[in-house]
DNA sequence: CTGTTCTGCTTACC
DNA sequence: ACTGGTAAGCAGAACTT
């Protein structure tokens, strides 16, 4: 439908919507989209679509009258008429199923909520869909505009104020007449990168003291504390308003599409807010000067209106964090590891408590360094913007939700959405969202059983072979038809079915349709995207086709577990344990298969066997792997991973059965890979990871254990003689929740407790470090646990260090070769001996 | 009072 | 509150005799 805005001239463009919001304008709900044209030029196109739920009718009543009877709703709300506009009656599908359905349209998406309860008090009405759509979801959806895909716009060109009340900093505003997908364009990324300085953590308390600001070739940093001899790139100014101010000219004059923050919905934004408050200044950052918004929740996110504020740290938190190696997700670390710089290293905790002081004496030197600090910040953070954004653009272009959304997603979000924007094609409506009472009883549901892991024999093999499963659990959703709508109540011809297995604690069988369902259908296609992804990168390598792979199978891989998941539109547990039933059967399957061929199988989790080649070739295994490949059903297939030289599997702590999850393989070029051992938990210290690292290195390569017990002794000596430096005896754990909650005090709670009495930032999601001091041994850990600088040279308590920081690290691997606990230590009391 | 078992907690694997 | 289940192992709490 048409908006009656006339406006003056004709336009034509090509546009890539960047931002959306909705708005009220002549008396109906539009559409508001920021993005760019293919000149680069930044615009605003305005377009409007139907706004409408849908009403499921009781079996056996009279479509026409209940229609009319909807048709007629009409109340006031929010000092407007909210009305039914027109009702339509349709074939529809619900859960894959044909249903007759009343499409309500509505004269404002805003009255949907206030009209469906109006219609649900009728006694025709059996439920209501589709309410919770959102109205920008319901755009991308109908009118086929996709946020970061290129459209071609026919309209009429906008005078602000004029014809449109308000007056956004766009180059043209257009009100589409037509709109349609066309060619891509380049996209020129125009961001800018910031970070902000304070004197205090807590947001309300404090003030700021500098800003910084970067994108390729732009760095800024303002502040109001005055030195001499700054860096060119710093601007004084006079005090904190008009640091802010000048904050926000930067920002208007530049005119960046994406404003980057790393925890800037968590911390920047919040206490730039604040303190805005304080100075009574307007934080009109948005293109229509309006001001910075907050979402409601417990995670809020900041608003920006038509720039997309994007916090890396939740991309990188919720999604990406899966793919790095980063022991934590701080700036530094994930920076490090992805462009491999770091930031500048300040004693930011004396910095900021003289600058709280108002007599604190900082040297020009010091200020120089902080500035630059503060920079670093900036640019890491823009740095980090263009390695991620191909990610974040592949991402969102799968999933077709804007990206403000889609850069503060989780897993489900992303797999749902990726279902929703795709069921029009099924003439589907989509299933509501669970509400608080279904969420809780799902919360409390008991858990199904998962996949297979085999008790591995603890040993040192040799010539070790790995197969997987070439995505394990998608291929079983696709080649079984599974998901909710697909689920049967009894076995139909042709359809497929689990092996039996226990469930809600009684013996099931579950079966699914013959025909294919839409959720089956969409992962299907998902997959052959990625293959066809895949394939085109191998021809022409690019960094965009990586992060796109990245993107599809991120959505691929998450489809199992949105299944079991409570808040999930599409919830079924019976589906997840059908997943992991038929997961169990084929692993099972190829475990004995393997054997059958005279192989030994050593270990198998999930998706992996592995095996020991024994006096067999790498040519058999490979035989047997086309073997298997010919009875596995539809798309699944087992993949040969690797042969490796040699790999060691150790026994439980508790030394009665062979540990799962642990293990380490030495590949033919050298390198090992090393699973669940301490080595690879961030909560052991350093020296006892490094201690393993060695030993599993040594043993691995050597086969025998002789050289890696000597070197564990050289080490427990230095510990004995207090040489082990303080740095290698931190042990590091994350707080995970608010320090009230927790009912056990362990070590690092106590340590969280004492950095608070400290002023030290702690909440939920720090990681404490904490050194145990020597002290009295019959006291609880806890209370010999301390900040690492309040741990002076050589005073760790050496006895902790052995008896439960190393030694435990070694002793399973050791054991392999028959070498006690009691040996690894006595060896250092032999050295000892000879010492005196 | 002391040793054992249970529970809470964190972090891994897939 | 924000994808699932499986598993190891630590430290403290609870329990037992």
């Amino acid at each position: 439908m048409e908006s009656t805005l006339k406006g003056k001239e004709q336009v034509k463009l090509d546009f890539i919507p960047l931002d959306f919001d909705y708005l009220d304008l002549d008396g109906k709900c539009h559409i508001r989209m920021f993005g760019r044209t293919s000149e680069n030029k930044r615009c605003c196109v305005l377009d409007t679509t139907d706004a409408y739920f849908w009403l499921f009718p009781r079996a056996g009543i009279d479509l026409k009258k209940y229609a009319e009877k909807v048709a007629k709703i009409s109340l006031e709300h929010a000092s407007r008429i909210a009305k039914v506009e027109k009702v339509e009656i349709k074939d529809k599908h619900f859960l894959g199923n044909p249903i007759k359905a009343l499409q309500v349209f509505v004269s404002n998406p805003k009255d949907i909520a206030v009209i469906k309860d109006i219609a649900k008090t009728f006694h025709e009405t059996l439920e209501k869909k589709e309410t919770d759509i959102n109205f920008v979801t319901r755009y991308i959806i109908d009118k086929n505009v996709k946020p970061l895909e290129w459209v071609h716009v026919e309209g009429r060109e906008l005078n602000q104020y004029i014809e449109v009340p308000f007056d956004v900093d766009t180059d043209i505003v257009v009100m589409a007449d037509e709109i349609k997908p066309t060619q891509e364009h380049e996209l020129k990324l125009n961001f800018l990168a910031f970070d902000i300085e304070s004197t205090e953590f807590e947001i309300g308390k404090g003030e700021i003291v500098m800003i910084s600001l970067a994108d390729h070739n732009f760095h800024k940093v303002l502040t109001w504390k005055k030195y001499s001899n700054a860096p060119e790139e710093v601007e004084f100014v006079k005090d904190e308003a008009e640091l802010i101010e000048k904050f926000m000219k930067i920002i208007h004059e530049r005119k960046p599409d994406f404003l980057v923050g790393y925890f800037s919905d968590g911390f920047d934004l919040p206490y730039l807010r604040a303190r805005a408050e304080q100075n009574h200044i307007k934080l009109d950052l948005g293109l229509d000067k309006s001001n910075l918004s907050f979402s409601r929740g417990i995670m809020p996110s900041a608003k920006i209106t038509g720039r997309v504020h994007i916090d890396l740290y939740r991309f990188v938190n919720n999604i990406f964090a899966y793919t790095l190696q980063s022991p934590t997700i701080s700036l530094n670390d994930v920076a490090k590891e992805l462009i491999g710089e770091e930031k500048l290293e300040i004693d930011l905790g004396h910095i900021t408590k003289e600058l709280r002081s108002t007599h604190g004496k900082i040297k020009d030197a010091e200020m120089r360094r902080f500035s630059l600090y503060n920079l670093q910040d900036a640019v890491l953070t823009s740095k980090l913007f263009l390695k991620l954004w191909n990610n974040l653009a592949e991402l969102t272009k799968v999933v077709s939700e804007p990206l403000f959304e889609v850069s503060r997603a989780r897993y489900a979000y992303l797999v749902e959405n990726n279902i929703l924007h795709n069921l029009k094609r099924f003439n589907e409506i989509a299933a509501s969202r669970p509400l608080g009472e279904e969420i809780g009883e799902r919360r409390e549901r008991e858990k199904y059983i998962g996949a297979f892991v085999k008790e591995p024999r603890p040993d040192v093999y040799e010539k070790v072979a790995v197969f997987d499963f070439r995505s394990f659990w998608p291929s079983i959703i696709v080649s079984f038809n599974i998901s909710m709508p697909t689920l049967l109540e009894k076995k139909e011809s042709g359809g497929y079915e689990t092996p039996e297995f226990e469930f809600d604690g009684k013996k099931r069988k579950f079966y699914f349709q013959k025909q294919e369902g839409f959720i089956p259908r969409i992962l299907k296609e998902l997959l052959e995207k990625r293959k066809e992804t895949k394939a085109e990168f191998k021809r022409n390598p690019s960094p965009v086709l990586e992060a796109k792979d990245y993107a599809l199978k991120t959505l691929a891989n998450a489809t199992y577990g949105y299944f079991g998941f409570f808040g999930a539109r599409y919830y079924s547990p019976e589906c997840g344990a059908s997943i992991t039933a038929i997961s169990r059967y084929y692993i099972h399957k190829t475990i004995d298969e393997i054997e059958k061929f005279g192989f030994e199988v050593i270990y198998s989790d999930t998706d992996s066997v592995m095996f020991a080649l024994g006096n067999k070739t790498e040519k058999d295994a490979k035989e047997i792997l086309e073997k298997i490949n010919k009875t596995l059903p539809g798309t699944m297939e087992l993949e040969l991973e690797n042969f490796y030289v040699r790999g060691i599997f150790v026994m439980t702590k508790k030394g009665e059965t062979g540990a799962k999850k642990k293990y380490a393989l030495l590949a033919k070029d050298g390198n090992i890979k090393i699973r669940g051992f301490e080595a690879v938990r961030r909560d052991r210290c350093d020296l006892a990871k490094e201690t393993q690292d060695v030993v599993l290195k040594k043993v691995l390569e050597e086969g025998k254990a002789d050289n890696a017990l000597a070197y564990v002794i050289k080490i427990l000596k230095e510990v004995r003689e207090k040489k082990a430096p303080i740095e290698k005896l931190i042990i590091r754990t994350k707080l995970k929740k608010a320090i009230e909650s927790y009912e056990a005090r362990g070590p690092h709670v106590v340590v969280a407790e004492k950095m608070l009495e400290q002023g030290l930032p702690v909440k939920a999601g720090s990681l404490i470090e904490y050194v145990i001091a020597k002290g009295n041994s019959k006291e609880r850990i806890r209370e010999r646990a301390k900040l690492p600088d309040e741990v002076e040279k050589g005073g760790y308590d050496i006895d902790y260090y052995i008896e439960h920081q190393i030694v435990p690290a070694v002793e399973t691997i050791f054991a392999v070769f028959g070498i006690t606990k009691e040996q690894i230590i006595e060896g250092k009391k032999q050295k000892n001996l000879g010492e005196f």
